[in-house]
DNA sequence: TGTCCACTGGAAGGGAGGGCTT
DNA sequence: AAGCCCTCCCTTCCAGTGGACA
């Protein structure tokens, strides 16, 4: 009889009951250790239940903090009660890093209260901006109710985009005649206001909530109830909560973090054939994680910002630390001279290069060396084993070249 | 104390590429 | 087809800067 591939997994024991339960993006029965958040937040939203527009609100806390689950979480149980109460309520959350302008956020909106029998989706591009604002307008009073809006890292969409999008969402109650509509801004920077303008400022701020980190006690409260519902309970060895949650305590309280490691190290454990998750597993699904989050973002860098980041790694090879700009970027052109291609100025290098930062594939920190002038300390924050020449050469045909060429610094006397 | 280095980072704007309206 | 609009990527220009050095 012919043997299937998959036959050796059926036969597989396996170590979980639910492994959506140990999904950060899954939803639970409840959020331990934000009962006063949840409280605050709902206290407010209850005035969309009675038909009134509830105050905006930021939310603001490290990622990981539990900001995103406990807003969907009060959203989902505010929609559950509008409808039990007849209230037409609604709740639209935009993620900011992907959804980052104000046509598309807009757009984004506008499309979610699509009806079935409609067709006509607002473009992902083509119309001007306030045209389509005043067919969101159109379609929030067609639907009428109170909306939610929940925009998602919204310090995000405010560096890159300023903040007209804020003005004109937090003013909407002006122009829409039978909807309603309140603001919840999720940030995980403390300090976005600042670049606001003051009046948006104190109309976003109306109420502002902190989430604290959790420390590593109240990870381990999360991911015992999560390992309950998702794993067997025989499933887990000595000591393996404390050392995810001791592990992702130290990534500032990261409770996605710790979600993620007790899942991958299960499944590591389940490879394996072993009957429980131990210690080791942890440690293997650790920097497995490191890498898995890496790949994909280096392969799918344009090839400029690949070449500037090998570039960053070559110097690396050759036992620099600590590199500056110009270093990088004198390695940069002799690369893209290279492959025959033009060089980007400095100014776009430099600019590339703090990209690279806010990805966190490397560190930039500007330093001053006083008469040796101001520049960007770089470091690559690649772990070992990444491996960036096989993830980049698969993707680019001509960086085999550049990290098979040998390039030296100009030495400026 | 002032100078000066090697940049940084903001601003403005060009141009290409997508799309819409008339 | 012409005239818009939005976005992305890039260049050019330039004021600003932290701190070593004279």
């Amino acid at each position: 009889m012919e043997t299937n591939i998959f036959d050796k997994f059926v036969s597989q024991k396996t170590l979980f009951k639910n492994k959506e339960h140990l999904r950060h993006n899954f939803r639970p029965q409840r959020l331990p250790h934000r009962e006063e958040e949840i409280e605050k937040i709902s206290y407010n939203l209850w005035e969309a239940l009675k038909g009134h527009i509830p105050s905006n609100m930021t939310l603001y806390g490290v990622t990981g903090a539990g900001k995103t689950a406990v807003t969907d979480y009060v959203c989902h149980h505010l929609r559950a009660k509008g409808e039990t109460m007849g209230r037409q309520v609604e709740s639209i959350m935009v993620n900011c890093r992907q959804i980052d302008t104000q046509y598309r956020v807009l757009s984004h909106i506008g499309n979610s209260l699509l009806e079935d029998f409609e067709q006509d989706e607002i473009p992902f591009t083509g119309w001007p901006t306030d045209r389509v604002f005043n067919e969101l307008i159109r379609r929030m009073d067609r639907r009428g109710g109170v909306f939610v809006i929940v925009l998602d890292e919204i310090d995000h969409l405010v560096r890159k985009a300023g903040d007209d999008l804020l003005y004109n969402l937090t003013n909407m109650n002006s122009s829409l005649k039978t909807a309603r509509a309140c603001v919840i801004g999720i940030s995980n920077d403390l300090k976005f206001t600042d670049f606001l303008d003051p009046r948006v400022r104190s109309r976003l701020g109306q109420l502002d909530v902190l989430f604290r980190p959790y420390d590593a006690e109240q990870l381990q409260d999360i991911l015992r109830q999560r390992a309950q519902e998702g794993l067997d309970a025989e499933a887990i060895g000595p000591g393996v909560i404390e050392l995810c949650a001791a592990l992702a305590a130290q990534e500032h309280g990261d409770a996605r973090c710790a979600l993620d490691l007790l899942r991958i190290s299960a499944e590591k454990a389940e490879q394996a054939g072993d009957d429980a998750v131990n210690q080791n597993h942890v440690r293997i699904a650790q920097s497995q994680i490191e890498s898995d989050q890496m790949t994909p973002v280096i392969a799918t860098l344009p090839s400029q910002q690949k070449l500037v980041l090998a570039s960053i790694l070559l110097n690396e090879q050759n036992g620099l630390r600590n590199v500056q700009t110009g270093q990088v970027y004198d390695i940069y052109r002799q690369a893209c001279q290279h492959i025959r291609q033009n060089p980007l100025t400095q100014r776009r290098i430099s600019g590339l290069i703090s990209n690279l930062d806010m990805l966190g594939l490397v560190t930039a920190r500007t330093v001053s060396k006083g008469r040796y002038g101001r520049s960007k300390e770089i470091n690559s924050c690649i772990p070992a084993n990444v491996d960036v020449r096989t993830i980049m050469s698969t993707a680019e045909e001509e960086m085999h070249v550049v990290f098979n060429a040998n390039y030296h610094h100009q030495t400026s006397l």
